[in-house]
DNA sequence: CGAGTCGCCCAAAGCGCTTTGAAGATGCCC
DNA sequence: GGGCATCTTCAAAGCGCTTTGGGCGACTCG
């Protein structure tokens, strides 16, 4: 069934159909009503190809996945993400369509999508601090928004983030004010955008209360339990051990807490965790009751507003980049408390 | 730069550097060299969407992501899967498109996504034991494999699915093997065709040592650690307490081992676990020294085979439905040991 | 009552590609 | 040298839609 059969089957035009269909006022009530009716019942829908070839619209964003080539992992964040964009996509009529890349010949790839031309604009995942895409994207004049931010870069372009920064100082000031001096940091790749930044407000909280950042606490690590496990484990066999971590998501959090298990210790009592929660809808940290103390921010939100600020300036290419900036809550769970008294 | 501007550009009719590039015989091979260096010079990329037009083939995918309605859930084995396609779709030249969709108007989806023409085949994910969906995608004559089966449907089609029945027998065997008699099932939601199987295979692995399936010890839910951890330290408390659980997911069973360890036990020794495990990038069960005993079976090879069987069927339609089952590894890890001897 | 206006509808061009049917150029044979 | 096959190239139609530039009645107004 096509535009040309239906239009054939009410004893009209093409073209009166397709105005009756896409809301034209040039179209009676009646016929529109005719025709609407007629469509449902025929089940007739446009082929996207050819609206697309002929309004020069794709109706469709493309998702660029990073696949970190080292360990070919998969950011378990992304399915949250990109539910929270489809809601979005949904209420607009537009499609999304993913690429899942290496980080080999990115700049053909970007060149390409837009060649194809099968997206409208992109959404860019996992930035990492002087991410050269970024220059390349804003010059290939495809709309483009970026789930995360690049601090090295300068120039203006559209983003959306969680404030890394105060989140960390925050979660690192809670604990300083819960009398911890030896809080570890089992942060993400610090080649990564999110992870540079968490360093950056979990040292400057400890140097605003005269303690200098001690290298031996720091870890960086692609985020998985068993990191977590792992770094843990060698960092309570210090000598001068944590008396509370801080970790950069809650998978490493679990293993953060497997090794507190193992030595024996009990967690938010003899040592404290405080994580970041991305609020996954399958990894809950609890609602009411948090397991862990955490700074939390939903990733799903966050891909809500990256994809309606993309429709923005896809609908009104002239915008001026736009940028938000979300904010985590601190969430008090049971994972953190005061710190143990030496003696 | 499209073909046109190309064909003037190398003063070739587009005919010609149509063919050129689509490696026709018709052309000699020096201007084939030509064209296909000049095209790569000017970054010409043919419009999918024309070509789509022309040829009647999408060269896309769409994968049909259900989220859960009640609880918005997404399902976290999903980013490994559709990891493991792109290999095969990347390959294939194909793109790959996102639908997530509550399971409302579902019939009007797939008629949609058909008419609209930009998918030349479709992946089902989730389904359910009488999944109404396949049914209606065998009429409407869109190629289609499924990620999983639906038990109660008798018709062929194309699945690929983890073997979940003798995967959980084997689990509650060998937990029964090491004395174990007070058996725990958490699985997930059971209208779920993986649910169900896997429950086939716990209770006919009891049956058969003469032990009748206790319907206490079994649980049903979406997977998540709350769940777990909930329902493990109910049935801790219970007058007759299991031994051992047998969880449907890695996340699942970190509910389960944090109960264990807050009820004072110890796991691999007081109370066992056995979980299954989709071999998840980011939520590993530890390559060397699995921390829990599991049976596993990559989700993420299940994407690939699963798209290089689709796309088979899309090279041939005439093709007889084809199906895959694999089979999960028992992998023995530090969570289970001897049923610990009642005194 | 004729000119102008408005409401409704149509034919045809064009989006960028593939593909059919045919034509020009070249080389071979008798 | 004419006929024929072979090689290489081309013009044009068509994929299914939108959109431009009218056209045709019916209605209003002076």
């Amino acid at each position: 069934m096509n535009l040309k059969m239906l239009a054939a089957h009410l004893g009209l035009s093409q073209t009166t159909v397709s105005r009756a269909l896409n809301g034209y006022p040039e179209v009676s009530e009646e016929t529109r009503k005719r025709v609407t009716e007629a469509a449902l019942r025929l089940n007739y829908a446009p082929n996207a190809r050819a609206k697309g070839l002929a309004t020069g619209r794709a109706m469709a964003i493309g998702h660029v996945i990073p696949i970190s080539t080292q360990h070919e992992i998969v950011n378990p964040v992304f399915g949250d993400f990109v539910a929270g964009a489809s809601e979005a996509y949904l209420k607009a009529g537009y499609d999304m369509t993913l690429s899942l890349t290496g980080d080999e010949d990115e700049a053909e790839n970007y060149r390409r999508l837009k060649a194809k031309g099968n997206v409208d604009g992109i959404i860019l995942h996992g930035p990492k601090m002087a991410d050269g895409r970024i220059p390349f994207l804003t010059g290939l004049g495809l709309p483009f928004v970026v789930h995360g931010r690049a601090s090295d870069l300068d120039q203006p372009y559209c983003w959306v983030d969680m404030n890394n920064t105060s989140a960390f100082h925050r979660a690192t000031a809670f604990l300083l004010d819960l009398g911890h001096r030896r809080i570890a940091l089992v942060n993400g790749l610090e080649f990564m955008d999110f992870a540079h930044r968490r360093r950056i407000g979990y040292e400057s909280a400890l140097r605003e209360r005269g303690i200098a950042p001690d290298p031996v606490l720091m870890r960086s690590e692609e985020m998985t339990e068993p990191y977590g496990y792992r770094a843990a484990t060698e960092l309570l066999a210090h000598p001068e051990p944590p008396t509370a971590f801080l970790t950069s998501s809650l998978i490493t959090a679990l293993g953060v807490r497997r090794a507190i298990h193992e030595a024996g210790k009990q967690m938010g009592r003899d040592i404290s965790i405080v994580t970041h929660d991305d609020d996954l809808s399958y990894l809950s940290n609890g609602r009411d009751l948090p397991i862990f103390t955490a700074t939390r921010s939903s990733v799903r939100e966050a891909g809500r507003i990256a994809a309606e600020m993309l429709l923005r300036h896809i609908a009104d290419p002239g915008r001026a980049p736009e940028t938000q900036l979300l904010e985590a809550q601190l969430i008090i769970g049971g994972s953190t408390g005061p710190a143990p008294t030496q003696h």
